[in-house]
DNA sequence: GGTCGTTAGATTTTT
DNA sequence: TCTAACGACC
């Protein structure tokens, strides 16, 4: 057994597996076989070493990793122990400890999840209590700073003895709200899921002990992507044992942003001395030239402690395409006929290509491209299954069934459907009950009992008392009936269907109701639970499921993500699109180093997904907001030797200026040339606004024969600060100009007010000064 | 209290 | 360009 379970492993992998005692850190590049090592070393504890699968606790980043990691074992030590295993990611996993060991902390088990529509909800409700303007102190803003705080792990009191700037004055009293409210609706936000646990094993260290009683090995992966609050907790979990074992990989650490501190993994060894270090550096997924590329981006950044020397036996391979688009239709349109080349040759299927960006509105003009072309997709993200209006109405239901006291969900469905309780009446409900200090839910029971002086005529009074009536209804029903027959009583009795006909119309009200079944279809899954069981794992599912996790391997379709979601993933064909200044990297990223590398990071993240074909492509230009400019290729090209990449020439273009040796050679360019490039693009790409726009542009349309050149003028010939006279407007002074749609658009300040004018129509006369 | 039309603002990335 | 939020009306 020991054999066949090492069999097969590298040296590297192979010490991984077998380091059995203490803290490990393992520095596994992109395809160097970690979750092997991981589903090995958890195979190997089990068959050899002789633990039992129950003592077991493994951390992944997604519930989809999770799932795969159970898969695989099953396979290597059957079905029983791998049930046996705890495996999912931080906020499952937390989540799970809570329903069991919360009322230590003096709550119940039964609490809500809040995500972050209904965060953003209740921070609005937060606001109002306390009279603050919405539009001064906008609650996404608010709840960020809150998010970061608990990740953090900062309470509301730290925050508020912390002195800061007034926005932080009025963020701690937002935050002690936040936290009352919360703890009133019997509700935890994600970040709560973290901070609490921590919180419970600090507070209570008998139920720690408890923990530490049955988990003697741990398995945390993506340690890079860990924040303040996982740390401290695996710290805690791993404090008795000491059998912690870390995956992760410093080069893609991406989620900064969410709190995920570099940090953690980089100081591994100083938090743990007598830690075994192990790097993974041979690369079994991607091509000799795919890895090379991608390590001139990685390596041209700052310079960091463990620099792996990735390589592969998987041979040299194609080289790496860059391709300009000349917007972004056409950018989508050289991805989506590369694909059905790359199909139509044999070596690849739909489902072995992957189009990947860095936001996600950039996936609209893909989604038409492959639609236009007529191939098979699969998106991951953007509107969100359980984001949508009916589906959060309907859960919003259910999670009252489970928990009447969760105001956020509450205040969601109270009027709908339309039941006469209006914007007034639930702004009096919701005053009336922050004034008797009790959840909206207990106000409405105050109500019935004629308790305190309710500020409701007598027709709101009935209406209020028929929604209690409901809910009274759902929460009784909730005890006797199975999951999908609880919905179809909530369905019947709410009157779902005919409220979405009659708010949408016959065709929309239809689709929205398909979705409405579909849900009802993923409900009927839990039948097998037991009944009291079913309603909570339910919600618990639908809280934490990740987009990602819903992508389905088997399909056979184009997968297009977001650079993020990417992560973890592989496949055959890969296209980066949007390699563009103010996207990758993002213009909200540009002005902090750190961001900066983040980004730089996020690159190599998405080059590294690829095993045999990898397009880089950016567009020439690209329209956003309804909004077109010129864009800049990205600075981090620069940084990959021309001599590494192909670009594959149509006929009748050349790709902006002359100098369009795109790549002023390596030389010189050092650790710094993203400093070097910055603002300007870098001196390989002089292609700026104006140089592009200018002679040097000899673009001359798309692909074969799609004639897309703009007929007009090819620069701009007004420029700020120049006065003008219009025959109509008089005398003004322009303030931008712009190319568009083959005319000049120019904007110019009047008397009067500004207006956009297109070159071509409004004659403008120049001014002399 | 509900409906319609106008407008300002939005897009980083997500458990 | 698209959406949610707001204000004017019924």
């Amino acid at each position: 057994m020991s054999e066949s379970l090492l069999a097969g492993l590298n040296p590297s992998q192979r010490r991984a597996v077998e380091a059995i005692a203490g803290p490990v850190l393992v520095l596994a590049g992109p395809g160097s076989g970690k979750t092997r090592v991981l589903t090995h070393r958890i195979a190997y504890l089990i068959r050899i070493v002789g633990v039992d699968p129950y003592a077991i606790l493994a951390v992944t980043f997604t519930n989809k990793a999770a799932r795969e990691m159970k898969e695989r074992l099953e396979a290597l030590i059957g079905h029983g122990p791998a049930q046996a295993l705890t495996v999912g990611t931080f906020h499952s996993i937390c989540s799970r400890f809570l329903r069991r060991d919360i009322h230590h902390l003096g709550r119940e088990r039964d609490f809500a999840i809040y995500d972050s529509d209904d965060q953003e909800r209740l921070m609005r409700r937060v606001l109002r209590d306390l009279n603050l303007d919405e539009k001064q102190n906008p609650p996404r803003a608010i709840h960020a700073r809150i998010s970061s705080a608990k990740n953090e792990l900062v309470s509301p009191a730290e925050y508020a003895r912390l002195n800061r700037i007034y926005f932080d004055e009025i963020v701690a009293r937002c935050y002690e709200r936040y936290q009352a409210l919360l703890r009133e609706s019997n509700a935890l936000d994600f970040d709560d899921l973290l901070v609490e646990t921590v919180r419970l094993f600090d507070q209570h260290p008998e139920v720690l002990a408890k923990y530490h009683e049955r988990y003697v090995y741990l398995l945390v992966d993506e340690y890079q992507d860990t924040n303040r609050a996982q740390y401290v907790l695996v710290k805690q979990l791993a404090a008795k044992r000491r059998n912690l074992f870390v995956v992760g990989d410093d080069d893609q650490s991406v989620y900064g942003w969410r709190g995920a501190d570099i940090r953690n993994i980089r100081q591994f060894e100083h938090d743990y001395p007598d830690a075994q270090v192990i790097l993974l550096e041979q690369n079994y997924r991607s091509t000799q030239a795919i890895l090379d590329t991608a390590q001139a981006v990685i390596n041209a950044g700052d310079k960091r402690k463990h620099i792996k020397q990735l390589w592969t036996e998987n041979g040299e391979g194609v080289q790496v395409s860059l391709h300009e688009g000349y917007d972004q239709d056409e950018e989508a349109g050289f991805v989506v006929d590369e694909i059905a080349r790359l199909v139509a040759t044999g070596d690849f299927a739909l489902r072995d290509c992957a189009v990947m960006y860095r936001t996600n509105a950039q996936s609209r003009a893909l989604e038409e491209a492959l639609i236009r072309r007529g191939l098979r997709y699969q998106i991951v993200g953007g509107t969100r299954f359980y984001e949508r209006k009916e589906i959060k109405d309907l859960i919003a239901y259910l999670r009252l069934a489970h928990n009447p006291y969760d105001s956020v969900s509450l205040a969601r469905v109270l009027n709908w459907p339309g039941r006469g309780i209006g914007e007034r009446s639930e702004a009096e409900l919701t005053r009336w009950a922050t004034a008797l200090g009790v959840p909206v839910f207990q106000a409405l029971r105050e109500l019935e009992h004629g308790g305190a002086k309710p500020p409701f005529n007598s027709r709101t009074t009935s209406a209020l008392l028929g929604f209690l009536a409901l809910l009274d209804e759902l929460v009784a029903a909730r005890h006797e009936l199975p999951l999908a027959e609880l919905i179809d009583r909530i369905l019947d009795r709410v009157g779902v269907h005919e409220a979405l006909l009659r708010e949408y119309g016959a065709e929309e009200g239809e689709d929205r109701w398909a979705n409405i079944e579909e849900l009802r279809t993923v409900a009927g899954d839990y039948v097998n639970l037991p009944r009291e069981a079913q309603l909570p794992t339910f919600l618990e599912e639908v809280a934490l499921v990740a987009d990602v996790d819903k992508l389905d391997p088997n399909a056979d379709a184009v997968t297009c993500i977001t650079l993020h979601q990417a992560k973890g993933l592989e496949f055959p064909a890969v296209f980066l699109i949007g390699l563009e200044e103010g996207l990758l990297p993002h213009s909200r990223s540009t002005d902090e180093r750190d961001k900066l590398e983040e980004e730089r990071r996020l690159l190599y993240v998405g080059m590294t997904r690829a095993k045999q074909r990898l397009y880089l492509c950016y567009a020439f230009r690209r329209t956003s907001f309804g909004r077109t400019n010129l864009s800049t290729p990205s600075r981090f090209l620069a940084d990959i030797p021309r001599e590494l990449l192909k670009q594959p020439l149509k006929r009748g273009t050349t790709v902006m200026s002359p100098q369009s040796s795109m790549f002023s050679g390596r030389s010189g360019l050092g650790p710094a040339g993203s400093a070097r490039a910055s603002g300007r693009g870098g001196a390989g790409w002089s292609s700026t606004a104006a140089s592009a726009a200018g002679a040097g542009a000899t673009w001359s349309g798309g692909s074969a024969g799609r004639e897309r050149r703009p007929a007009g003028p090819t620069e701009v010939s007004f420029f700020a600060g120049q006065r003008v006279r219009h025959a109509t407007f008089g005398e003004g002074v322009v303030m931008s100009s712009r190319l568009v749609d083959g005319d000049e658009e120019v904007t110019v300040s009047f008397a009067d007010r500004e207006r956009r004018l297109l070159a071509s129509f409004a004659r403008l006369e120049r001014l002399q000064d």
